[in-house]
DNA sequence: CGCCACCTCCGGTAAACTACGTAGGGGCAA
DNA sequence: TTGCCCCTACGTAGTTTACCGGAGGTGGCG
């Protein structure tokens, strides 16, 4: 059973061009333009929000939890292609169709905008065209530095890219408080969870990093991360 | 060397909305547009052609040729990210800069057209701001299908990937003429160039594929391929 | 003609990772 | 509390692939 509310484009006086404001600059987007109707919906944890090849009814910003986009492969192999956190826009297509499913990670509410509205607006406002083409440019620009991991990356040099990137987006208080389990970590750099855990551990043992509990992660010594990264 | 020419926006009469005439779309995005100037300039065989972090001053486009973008790690590792084909649009950015390096796999021909004249022209053109997104959200689709290959595809998955895609996009006759040598396609697929001539070598013995020469393939059974493809 | 780049084929070695197992601790929810 | 999932930590075996060197063939080009 899902909780929904209606928030029709409540902040409507923001103003959208580049405003650099809080901690993600997506955020005005969905809720910046008067006459879109934006509505929240709350998914549970490892809910589907949406499968590959559905068609692109929605685009959606994550407000709280967290979701994993991925490909799978006739077998079950799954490549996770991009986690979104509190801020970040995902699902947004230029064509008709999804092409990669969403899970929530974990209890998540979601603000969801009919794709249609969005283009209308994109029609009258080049503002707007713009700020669509600037969200998949981003998503592009995380994909090229993927495949380079993905690619040419040794197992030890994907992980501390995935703590350097996680502590880049999540990092309260020097903390990263990790939303996924070490298998969605493995499908999204291409490792076995084992693979991933005997790394962390590793690092833990150099004192790059703290564990205090196993999603709860210190990072002690970005420098030497820094390195590890190649 | 460089042999320049001018050939300012030739056909100008040309329709731009969704014109499925040739066998590329992508067309007509940098020649349909009145008061676009293009300019064509040939690179020799593996000359650069702009670098990883380089201020992105033209979009281009691929007439005759082939060309490889890629990133580099410290130690010169190399992900090729794509292969751009005749009709190809490439190094088209929402930011400032490029994000890899391009580099002419054979002596190839390219169209130049200012970037800023392209933004300036999305301004006043929705559709031209809606064929930018457009270009950008296919290279993030390829992307997306790559890091599939690339974090869960064995060696053999992926040779055979890349045989369908490039049958998909060069055949010519049944005959695929690979631009590339057996280097790029390793660094294109994540593999060595060693890993890739033995499984062209096992496909040949199977007589899924024909081998003519080193770069001219012929498909023999594609059914036989999509299933090694997984 | 030789030179050179590219490619294939042949080894052997080593690393990386997978694929099983088993076991135990901890957190969380019913 | 109990059960379940997640995580760590062993172990062993096996596969895949990388990496190294070298030999030989081919085709293009000067």
């Amino acid at each position: 059973m899902l909780t929904q509310s209606n928030s029709a484009s409540s902040s409507v006086g923001r103003k959208v061009a580049s405003l650099p404001c809080a901690a993600n600059d997506q955020f005005g987007i969905l809720t910046g333009h008067a006459g879109l109707v934006a509505t929240e919906f709350t998914y549970r944890k490892d809910e589907e929000i949406y499968g590959e090849d559905e068609q692109a009814e929605y685009v959606y910003q994550v407000i709280r939890g967290a979701v994993r986009t991925y490909k799978l492969l006739s077998d079950g192999r799954r490549q996770i292609g991009a986690f979104h956190l509190p801020g970040d826009v995902f699902g947004l297509e230029s064509g008709a169709t999804h092409r990669l499913a969403a899970e929530a990670i974990l209890d998540t509410t979601l603000r969801l905008v009919k794709r249609k509205s969005l283009e209308l607006s994109a029609q009258s406002d080049v503002r707007v065209a713009r700020d669509l083409w600037s969200i998949t440019s981003g998503e592009l620009q995380h994909a090229e530095n993927h495949m380079l991991l993905l690619g040419r990356k040794t197992a030890m040099e994907r992980v501390a890219t995935f703590l350097l990137e996680m502590d880049r987006r999540i990092a309260k208080t020097g903390m990263i408080a990790l939303p996924m389990c070490r298998r969605d970590i493995g499908d999204y750099l291409g490792l076995t969870l084992e693979t991933v855990s005997r790394a962390l551990s590793e690092l833990q043992q150099q004192g790059v990093l703290g564990l205090s509990g196993a999603r709860q992660i210190v990072l002690r010594n970005r420098e030497r991360l820094a390195d590890l990264e190649a």
